[in-house]
DNA sequence: CGACTATATTCCTTTTGAGGTATATGAATC
DNA sequence: GATTCATATACCTCAAAAGGAATATAGTCG
């Protein structure tokens, strides 16, 4: 695997927290968008950036997509994940995140990585007029 | 320092290379010139990249602008420099640098790290004597 | 002072990526 | 088969950055 590569996706800020949570096991993107914090749209691409480069893989369960590490990162990007875990490990960005996860814990042990617990769901109104419809 | 902004610094093979070199020791442009075999310009440009975002330093010496990693880098800084001097060790690219940077080492002891020796230096014709001299 | 040397800066073009809105896709469920 | 959910993609705009050519600047030497 190429160095700048590697560097290439370390240096945006919301793929840093992706990897960082990332270490502490696989998530699917609605959980993501829960430790995280971030949008659907932004999350997805940077996971699809990530993807591209195979610094992440996926494997889908069901209707959700599970992002994790690669069973087994070659070396650079071993040390660079590690490296990342150190520094990361001072800076409130990555503590916040991983508080958020902790939180989720309970949800992910019970129903695994691969799916959002009916608690996380949205309550599902009864529904007529649907605004945003395609084509 | 900001954990993003090193990763940027780093996500540019050339600049990973100026700073994997300047590892082993200050060196003025002509000299990285000598040892990445780039255009004036290119290396001037990145060397300016890194000391607006911290990751060098620069004192002049007469004529020559001396550059050098941060006398007390930053833990996270500190981390991933290290990091990158493991990773490079085994890549062709930094490999080859390194080999130049030996070449050139015997000039380097002999005039310091803030002048190009004469022997780098093109002919100078006919001119008078010694030239170059740095103070 | 004037020539020269080492390095920096400006201008330009091209590429890349980030983020947002809107829409598409694929699986599950009724 | 139509809905709904989780996620992906397309399209757009904006900013940053890379590389090259030309030129500027700041020292030094004679």
């Amino acid at each position: 695997m190429e160095l700048v590569k590697i560097y290439e996706c370390l240096c945006d800020l919301t793929r840093l927290r992706v990897l960082h949570v990332l270490a502490r096991g696989p998530l699917c993107v609605c959980h993501f968008q829960a430790v995280l914090a971030e949008p659907q749209v932004k999350l997805s691409k940077h996971l699809a950036y990530l993807r591209a480069r195979g610094l992440v893989s996926v494997t889908r369960r069901g209707n959700w997509m599970v992002y994790a590490l690669p069973s087994a990162p070659p070396p650079e990007l071993r040390a660079n994940l590690a490296c990342l875990q150190d520094c990361a490990r001072e800076q409130p960005v990555f503590r916040r995140d991983l508080a958020r996860l902790e939180r989720l814990a309970p949800t992910l042990a019970e129903t695994g990585p691969g799916c959002c617990g009916p608690a996380t769901r949205p309550p599902r109104r009864a529904r007529t007029a649907a605004p945003g419809r395609a084509r």
